[in-house]
DNA sequence: GCTAAATTTCGATTATCATCGAAATATGAA
DNA sequence: TTCATATTTCGATGATAATCGAAATTTAGC
């Protein structure tokens, strides 16, 4: 969780919870614990508590036990393939990630779709809306709610920004729905299909580097 | 354990175990886990096992834990006495923190002798080099080696930065071997002495306030 | 080679922590 | 109001860690 928060963002409770691979209850008791501790801090928006960093020295800290400790070592052939799954497209909470997550982000910007729009938020451009409605996703109909529509999300394996939010969560569940991409037995990885592959060539004119074999 | 090898001595097991109030059993079970983690290095003389920190970079973890961590409640008055103590001035290390370490650390930036050169570094001036070369220390025959030259280290009872680094710790090591400083016995403290009162007063202009008893 | 000192390893006990189901609380929406 | 969602609190259980006695290991000095 803290590695997450690490980019700088604000998050809350039930994400990071899901990217730590546990309950809402013992994230919330891990949360507190480090509140308490003056490692983190928390902003009460509504029933979402979103969690950040207390300070630029709680980062500093952070880089620093990471410079300390020896690296963590990958200990099997088993282990390093799976790494490379994940590292390839994998969902981070609802959204997609990993190489394909940012790539796809590359290729919607370079094709004017979004656009940065601020430091945390990409927004999505005319073009865009009327691309999406091809798509058969009208985001002009689509209710915000609470939740940030198109979060800049950082990307722990590439070093770059995904899109997040509601814009990358509902993208994310049509592509599951129309098989362009499908879950890798007990990892957190995605493999694209073959239909996903020249959908992603043709819709988005992004080459699907290797394919992930399932 | 670690607050006293904070100091930057090395100590024996025994000791360490003595220090801490636990037997040498338990001591040692945490000692090889700290040197599993990198946390410290062990140097075998005899039947003796020296430890120490393991790099200045630990030095600087522990000091922005105590500054991130809320302050800890004093319990009796012996221990606030030794506490002003160790916030008067005391070693980081192999350099000088506290009270004198940071004012040490503001004088030669106001006499021009170092500056501010990154976030996270001090350079030595032109003018710096020449008045330490007076002193008796040449830092322009100095190696550098692996290790950084001048590094902000923040201070966690002042909440400033103090001179770590190559030049904090030649510095502090000259300032033991002329007898300016003296260690306090049992704590990671130091004194000055007359000689480094009137010392530090007429090779950096520094007021010493308040003199520690031994 | 023997003995004493410093330290570690082993094993058992006790204390503490992590975890999650169930229930409570808080908020926003219908 | 009632329902759904986000989050926390409580409580029980299983896992992990801390601790130290006993015994093993290492080495200095005789």
């Amino acid at each position: 969780m803290l590695d997450t928060l690490l980019g700088g963002q604000s998050l809350p409770a039930g994400e990071l919870a899901y990217i730590a691979g546990v309950t809402p209850q013992t994230a919330s008791s891990h949360l507190s614990k480090l509140i308490d501790a003056n490692v983190l801090l928390v902003e009460t928006n509504g029933r979402h508590r979103y969690y950040r960093l207390a300070s630029p020295e709680v980062a500093q800290l952070m880089e620093l036990i990471a410079a300390v400790t020896p690296p963590v070592r990958v200990r099997s052939l088993r282990e390093s393939e799976q790494m490379k799954k994940v590292r390839h497209a994998r969902t981070c909470y609802d959204h997609l990630a990993g190489r394909l997550g940012v790539d796809l982000t590359k290729s919607m910007l370079d094709n004017g779709l979004i656009e940065v729009e601020s430091p945390t938020d990409f927004s999505l451009t005319s073009q865009g809306h009327d691309h999406f409605r091809q798509f058969g996703i009208d985001f002009s109909v689509i209710k915000l709610g609470r939740r940030v529509f198109a979060r800049r999300c950082l990307d722990w394996s590439e070093r770059y920004h995904h899109v997040g939010g509601l814009l990358g969560a509902t993208l994310t569940s049509a592509l599951f729905e129309r098989r362009w991409i499908e879950r890798v037995e007990g990892l957190r990885a995605v493999k694209v299909t073959d239909v996903g592959r020249s959908g992603f060539r043709e819709f988005f004119g992004l080459d699907v580097k290797e394919i992930i074999k399932a």
